[in-house]
DNA sequence: GTTATTGTTCATTTTAAATTGAACAATATT
DNA sequence: AATATTGTTCAATTTAAAATGAACAATAAC
């Protein structure tokens, strides 16, 4: 009965860190995986999230990959030594960094990739009415991309404290 | 082939805006319709969005309702008079004030209650070695949302200069 | 060296989300 | 009032992303 109880309460807080990573465009077996080692008193295995869950190794096993990634779970001493425990990284400021790093940065530098390459057509093109136009607007997402990578590490700051 | 030199770079600019809004976790065709109008001299219509990105009218139709939502376009002169135009909105402020609102706030709205719901489960629960426990990592929950709130607007202000 | 245990990989399947398009409403035109 | 034009809605379809699970590697135990 009292297992019964913190099962279903289990439950709810998995659901919740679901919204919350979907939110974050990563998928719920993620939310699943950190959410449950976020309300367990000990670390947990592979195993244990496979049983508790009720999602796939291979699920399990991807999902700690990323969360690895993104820093937010860490490895722990368990019971069975031939195995792998984690625990989840509970500080902000860490959970704040690896996303950004592993899920934000990247889709930045890709874009700013392609806008590079837009004003170079644009600057190599004939003089037309369209030109002068167009150069503002990339200026435009220029002055966007800027800002943002600025905005971040404040950002980072602020949750880092 | 002043035409063809044009269409390549607009689908450029389209693409870009895709992966733009995918980061933000939009529809693609949203991403297309955004930066269309973003690329293009004069504001165009349903039917111009639907001609030359060779989406359905549906698809044009619902993207354009969630970018007035957003409040990142807005409606606009144009040749037919029994028609509406639409052109971007091109400040960062209002586009991130608008994905905030719109996006991000509600999230952490329904997060916030269902936290609020779980805290009274702890609290109304017997006495246990886990109680204690659960209540430090809800507490977390809540610094956490505590935070986010409060970076919202510090964000948005940073953005809106 | 054979067998068990643990975890990863990746082709296939499943699921969730976005898109379509036909029916519909609203409004203007004849 | 009949017809044309514009735009919305929503059930059905398509597409992209995630989950599965079987095959595989790596390591340990016997």
């Amino acid at each position: 009965m009292e297992e019964e109880i913190d099962y279903q309460f289990e439950a709810r807080v998995v659901e919740l860190f679901c919204d919350g990573v979907r939110m974050l465009g990563l998928p719920k077996s993620v939310g699943e995986i950190y959410g449950l080692l976020f309300i367990s008193q000990s670390p947990l295995s592979l195993d244990d999230l496979v049983n508790r869950l009720g999602i796939s190794k291979g699920s399990a096993s991807q999902g700690l990959k990323m969360l690895r990634e993104l820093g937010a779970v860490k490895e722990a001493e368990g019971d069975n030594l031939r195995r792998s425990y984690f625990q989840p990284d509970v500080e902000l400021k860490r959970l704040a960094r690896g996303f950004i790093k592993e899920q934000v940065r990247p889709h930045l530098a890709s874009g700013d990739g392609k806008l590079a390459d837009l004003k170079r057509i644009v600057r190599e093109a004939p003089d037309s009415e369209g030109r002068q136009f167009y150069h503002e607007r990339l200026d435009q997402l220029e002055r966007w991309s800027k800002k943002a990578r600025v905005a971040l590490p404040l950002l980072q700051r602020f949750l880092g404290r």
